[in-house]
DNA sequence: GTTTAATTTAAACAAACGTTTAATTTTGTA
DNA sequence: TACAAAATTAAACGTTTGTTTAAATTAAAC
């Protein structure tokens, strides 16, 4: 897939109203004038509104399975590692989140003709990933053995997201004012959070 | 606000295309063949599609507060009332899951003119009654006095909703295949999983 | 410099959208 | 039965939707 500018500016645009407006939400003329392009120039490029979304989602689906492989293979102690490996998580959650808030709303509609494969295939790859990692843990006596494995992702995804989905709910709560403050919770105070909640599960007997 | 059986059926098909298809994915004549009422009656009956949204929104907007207060005032250890708060609370958002789901996506959504002050009020009091047991105990030295208060209800709520956006992911994965499964796991096997996360991370010393 | 291909444009397309209208039917009241 | 109010209907309203067309412009190839 060999994209040019032109087609860059428009899928990140598109993602941006799509995250903000949703799919239906967004017209292509919108997303037309707030890239700076000819309505026309959509269907020239993408060949339509939810082939222009097939190609995002393909644009976005970077490699995360590599990078948390290596973190989980460095030389630390599990826990460490875990640590390690929630907050490069959150990190990239955190940079692709509206790619996610779109997946997550399209996801569950049927009326959607998308492609969601290659999406399922990642996210299983990066499950048994993780199943490995806890499951020597396990063996080595540093993880508790009566963890649901499978619920670990939603409970480290599920709390950023809330969290996300649930801004303005929480800027009003702690008096955050603005985007860089934020960011700098989902850091500061967030991770810690979820690698404190994820420790604390991984460890907890009965 | 009183509502006949028509208004009823109206709002119940809304909130099932609404969280299928979006607010912007579901169009008022659709909800009219499914609630099989002429598309006027909806202007008729709710004014407009956002009024509908509203009124959607107080209807199903029931008094959690004070069922997860009386929970919280009987006579069990802290841990066993966390495991009758959670079991409670997943009971509640899984049979209004889709009025959360709406309102997860519509909330963030600037474009909408939809007044959520009644959901955030509620959420706050909410908060408010989670934040004043848990400090109780803390100062009864059950409870670990460095956990992010604010952050426990986006694990919880933010666990079942991860796992309900991607119920289907989960289903292949456990060869979950109706629905009848579904709301077994939910209740057999996320529940325990919550409370189980929850409880670790209140007594989690470090 | 000429020709071919790629890009960009404004305009038009039919379909679907939320809403309103005005007429008709049903219901409730006296 | 007669009247008024409420409910229901089909049709029409003006917009907006995604997409296509055909002409104009720019870029690339020879």
């Amino acid at each position: 897939m060999d994209l040019n500018d032109k087609q860059i500016q428009i899928l990140e645009v598109a993602e941006k109203l799509f995250a903000e407006n949703g799919f239906d939400g967004t017209s292509v003329r919108h997303i037309a004038k707030e890239a700076d392009v000819n309505v026309a120039m959509i269907s020239y490029y993408f060949g339509s509104k939810e082939k222009l979304l097939g190609t995002l989602m393909i644009y976005r689906a970077s490699n995360f399975r590599i990078q948390a492989e290596s973190v989980l293979t460095e030389e630390m102690s599990y826990l460490d590692r875990i640590d390690a490996l929630i907050e490069f998580a959150i990190k990239r959650i955190h940079s692709n989140r509206r790619m996610y808030k779109i997946i997550h709303f399209e996801y569950s509609n049927v009326s959607r003709q998308i492609d969601f494969d290659n999406y399922l295939d990642q996210k299983l790859e990066n499950y048994k990933l993780i199943e490995n990692f806890v499951k020597d843990g396990q063996r080595a006596g540093v993880f508790s053995k009566t963890v649901d494995i499978p619920l670990i992702f939603p409970t480290i995804l599920g709390t950023y997201f809330n969290f996300y989905y649930n801004k303005s709910f929480f800027q009003r709560m702690h008096g955050l004012d603005n985007i860089t403050s934020f960011d700098d919770f989902v850091y500061k105070k967030l991770t810690p959070h979820i690698q404190k909640t994820i420790k604390a599960l991984l460890t907890y007997e009965i």
